[in-house]
DNA sequence: ATTCATGCAAATTATTTGCAGCTTC
DNA sequence: GAAGCTGCAAATAATTTGCATGAAT
């Protein structure tokens, strides 16, 4: 993977990013205005491939975040939209996180990703 | 809410289906030719407010699953993007998902929404 | 030098919206 | 009969792609 002044602002901008960001925040972020959206998108995809991201679909548009050691999930507010980090403890839930973070949860969500027996056993994989 | 014949078939694709399903996906569930896939997605809104349905977006678009006493979540298979239904019990993960269900867990992904301290002090609510 | 990455513009896909006509209550 | 739906076509918005040029190894 060559390292390019794009990859190294995008880079830059999800080091220093907490929360994850969509394509579009990280391009205005890097403050580099003769890179394109399109550039982005790419650099994303490759980012992922390599597997030093993550992308998440929320709000119905990808948001990217840097994998870290810890993994953590994120609060979305129903209003404002504002995201928050959270950690991964399982037992953090609902009155738990009312109370840690001063945020009432209505609802969440949870998927799992993987393969499913048929796929693991399909040999055309 | 008037109870169209649209709106019958939308639901009564909803009712037999397990699993999330997009507009486009219940608009060929239906079977009703002459139905716009405009009105689905506008159906798909009021049965959401009306607190009927539940939308998540998956592999990037939406889908769409009615609100059961139950909640469940889903796991994604990551190459036939098969979804399965799996039960919200917390303590079910990785390890037990893998044994319960022949799924291989690579990733999950955990998503909870509500109110922000600020918002929620927010007198223009 | 060669390979790979980029910018630009055009294509795709999911979703939303305006509007005029048609149903349901 | 009125308010609320619907179909259709056109508008958005996010993301992807083709292609010719430019940069990194």
């Amino acid at each position: 993977m060559r390292m390019t002044k794009q990859r190294k602002d995008i880079l830059t901008v999800l080091k220093k990013s907490t929360i994850p960001m969509s394509a579009d925040m990280i391009l205005h972020a890097t403050g580099n205005k003769s890179m394109n959206l399109s550039t982005v998108y790419r650099t994303l995809d490759t980012f992922s491939d390599e597997g030093l991201i993550s992308r998440s679909t929320l709000d119905n548009t990808g948001y990217y975040h840097l994998n870290r050691e810890h993994h953590c999930h994120y609060m979305i507010c129903l209003k404002c939209h504002k995201m928050f980090e959270i950690d991964c403890h399982i037992d953090l839930f609902e009155n738990n996180i009312h109370e840690h973070h001063d945020f009432l949860v209505t609802h969440h969500e949870m998927t799992v990703y993987g393969y499913c027996s048929d796929c693991r056993h399909d040999t055309n994989a």
